[in-house]
DNA sequence: ATCATTAGTTTCCAATAGGAAAGTAGTTTC
DNA sequence: GAAACTACTTTCCTATTGGAAACTAATGAT
């Protein structure tokens, strides 16, 4: 699963799968952490993707929606079935204080 | 999932699950395109998070054996799941040429 | 002695990922 | 006219990822 490789997309598309349409300052708010660089950045990858859609409002400042699409929700049995793993086997923390991403 | 990041966890994971144990010859083998550097780091990755178990045979040359443990079967869900997703939605490639993750 | 096989490790390097901060551009409010 | 809000983009920089190739070390075969 290239498509959702990278630090933020299971975190965003999860946002979006439970919020609905959700607007970029919106998202930046919801997704602890992120910068706005990152965000744009993601949701371009997910929208050429498919995953996710861009609507352009003309609002006083003009506002953008994003929202997961149809295909997008075909992951959601992937989605779901993380998310109760995670759940599960929470408790079962085997990392330790040097964590496998870094150097003894 | 950070415990299956990277670009071979997947592959290799997937593989030790069909194959039952296998050795490291053989997993270098089997995983298309992998380096001995980058199955060695992989697996030492995924021993330390509990999801395989590495066992050294007294052999003639020695020979080390990779299993996917009781705790690596708990991912079996995901990876049906993921699995699934892909026969079912391959058809649906929106990748264009210029991608970003990959080539052609 | 030399080669092959086992399971790695080491070195060197290029490409990618990711973050902080500042900038852009249009509109509206004070 | 300055500040604020929208949605980004740009720049700069560091860290991580990943690959190719060579190397180590033990043992066995030719």
């Amino acid at each position: 699963m290239e498509i959702l490789s990278g630090k933020w997309k299971f975190h965003i598309l999860g946002t979006l799968m439970e919020g609905g349409k959700i607007r970029f300052m919106d998202l930046l708010r919801e997704v602890d952490g992120i910068a706005a660089k990152m965000l744009s950045k993601e949701l371009q990858d997910m929208e050429m993707n498919h995953l996710i859609s861009r609507t352009v409002l003309n609002t006083k400042p003009i506002t953008v929606e994003y929202e997961v699409t149809e295909y997008g929700r075909t992951l959601e049995p992937i989605i779901d079935e993380i998310a109760k793993w995670g759940e599960a086997y929470r408790n079962a923390m085997f990392k330790k204080q040097h964590d496998q991403t870094s150097e003894i």
